[in-house]
RNA sequence: GGCCCGUUCGUCUAGUUGGCCUAGGACGCAAGGUUUUCAUCCUUGAAAUCAGGGGUUCGAAUCCCCUACGGGCUACCA
């Protein structure tokens, strides 16, 4: 029927806060399968309750895929021909469909009041009546253009009585929604309600109306959403059929949900909050409470392994390869493969993910970092050598020797703290375990000798070497006992590569000051 | 409560038309090796009787039914 259609999808999130990672993921999904076929991926803000509106939620969105390098075609902040893309801008388009609703008896008005609609439910609880909604059982007994004279219907209306138009659902059909991922789901339309479509308190539709409306209009071929909107799944092949677009009606699919790491549920702000790891894309602090939220962005994650972490969440390829790049993802991506049952966030895998794609990054690009680290506050007076007094060769050097030990960039200073400062104690576990008393004769004979040298890596390992079957020295002890005097604890790239880069003066340097300063309780 | 969706190692999952599954991979974990340090890396290992129970079949993780458990929805929110 509609295999020939352009493929075009959408994201379309509401502005009601930061964007949450199981949303990255669903535009994530959204994106791979359109580029996979060639297709156009949209951003639309669905803005229908006014409410709810958080300011720079929306800037947020843009920014955050901005970030993780996912383009839209078309959308708020690109613009396009099926604009607007907001949907609080698209009043008289939506005003003409609830119209036609209304003109073909598939809608109708309603001026319960909210008091009325709580006490309807709360009769019907207690009655314990089979149905509990507003539905072809009780619409009769409410106040709705169904149940009154239309001459008092008219009166209310002019009258400028706040309304709302329901969908009318005939109850005893059978509707089925063919999911690609989970296939035919039917349920009968006894259990839908008559959802509202639309207020005349703010002039906007609700999601259902505006949703199906825009979706037609900007010619989307697939829906591709979370799983909590499968329920209302049927209520929207009931609309496409009511407005008379049931042959270009869109596929669905409904993604499986994050769940959080631990327990049961679906992942929550609250959950990052608990087990410290972002739940959102980027840092958010709530304009209202002022109150923080941390990003994977200023978390120290790439970008490019967010992707990758999202993408085998509820997803995998099939083959044992685990590492993609968004266009190896548009590759092999398969809707048809995603999983039913929802996945548990795993902050592991995601550190792991992360660390492979350090690895891919540049040494100067770690370098910079490693400059800026040493200029900070907490530093910056206690360095024995500033990072500027460092070539950007050297820099790199020390990056290139500590980066594959790393998760995250930030976490390079620890690693190489020492190239900048001069140990200011000794680790005692080290100092009992290699240490001993002649143990500053050794090193200062080979002093002696090294002095004389070019101190590179090579020419130091040779000497060392020859030095240790020569005079018969302990070789676990000497080597051992350099890196305590060097670096201060038993850690760090191989002993010689730190000689090289700390330079003949600063490594004798060391070595001396350790002799003076080890075993003497100095 | 009602409706819908789901259920393979601790976690993410492979397993597409039932037999090659004594259930494979990855993360994590453990041991060993490399590194005369630490980390990385390499090797090996433990780890799911495929939620449970019934069928169908020569044969089921794969098909059917029931039960249990988990999740989602049930707003003039999306």
């Amino acid at each position: 029927m509609n295999n020939e259609r352009r493929v075009r999808v959408r994201f379309a999130p509401s502005p009601t806060g930061p964007l949450h990672i199981g949303g990255v993921r669903t535009a994530l999904f959204n994106y791979l399968f359109a580029k996979q076929h060639g297709g156009d991926f949209l951003l639309r803000i669905e803005d229908t309750d006014s409410n709810r509106f958080v300011p720079g939620a929306e800037e947020y969105i843009i920014e955050a895929f901005r970030w993780l390098g996912i383009p839209f075609d078309e959308g708020v902040g690109i613009g396009g021909p099926n604009g607007p893309y907001r949907q609080s801008e698209r009043r008289d388009i939506y005003r003409r469909y609830v119209q036609q609703l209304l003109d073909s008896n598939r809608a109708y008005y309603a001026f319960d009041t909210p008091q009325e609609l709580e006490a309807m439910r709360k009769r019907l609880e207690e009655s314990k009546s089979s149905s509990q909604q507003y539905d072809a059982s009780t619409r009769m007994t409410m106040k709705n253009s169904l149940s009154l004279p239309e001459a008092e219907v008219k009166a209310l209306l002019d009258a400028g009585t706040p309304y709302v138009v329901r969908i009318k659902i005939d109850p005893g059909q059978q509707i089925t929604v063919n999911d690609m991922i989970r296939g035919e789901v039917t349920v009968n339309s006894d259990i839908l309600d008559d959802k509202v479509l639309y207020k005349s308190a703010d002039d906007l539709p609700t999601y259902h109306l505006a949703n199906i409306v825009d979706d037609h209009l900007m010619q989307i071929s697939h829906v591709i959403r979370g799983e909590e909107w499968l329920p209302s799944a049927p209520l929207h092949v009931l609309l496409y059929e009511f407005l008379g677009w049931k042959d270009t009606m869109p596929r669905f699919a409904h993604l499986p949900l994050l769940l959080k790491p631990d327990g049961n549920g679906k992942l929550s702000k609250r959950d990052g909050d608990r087990l410290g790891f972002p739940v959102f894309p980027l840092a958010w602090t709530d304009p209202k409470t002022g109150e923080k939220s941390s990003g994977y962005r200023e978390s120290g994650y790439y970008p490019e392994a967010v992707v990758n972490m999202l993408a085998f969440l509820g997803w995998n390829p099939g083959t044992e390869e685990e590492i993609f790049d968004l266009p190896g993802l548009v590759k092999c991506f398969q809707l048809e493969k995603v999983s039913k049952s929802g996945a548990k966030f795993n902050l592991e895998k995601a550190h792991w993910f992360n660390h492979q794609y350090l690895q891919k990054h540049s040494d100067a690009e770690l370098a910079a970092s490693l400059r800026e680290r040493c200029g900070q506050a907490d530093v910056k007076g206690g360095l024995t050598r500033a990072a500027n007094s460092f070539t950007e060769a050297e820099l790199q050097k020390i990056a290139s020797l500590v980066k594959e030990r790393l998760h995250f960039p930030q976490e390079i200073w620890d690693q190489c703290y020492f190239f900048f400062n001069a140990p200011e104690s000794y680790d005692e576990k080290v100092v009992k375990k290699r240490w001993s008393e002649d143990m500053p004769q050794i090193l200062r004979t080979w002093c002696a000798e090294a002095g004389k040298t070019d101190f590179g890596t090579a020419t130091l390992e040779a000497l060392t070497q020859e030095m240790i079957s020569a005079k018969g020295w302990n070789a676990g002890k000497v080597f051992n006992s350099m890196r305590l005097a060097l670096v201060g604890a038993s850690m760090g790239p191989h002993i010689f590569d730190i000689m090289e880069i700390l330079g003949k003066e600063e490594t004798l340097a060391r070595l001396e000051s350790a002799c003076q300063r080890i075993g003497t309780g100095a």
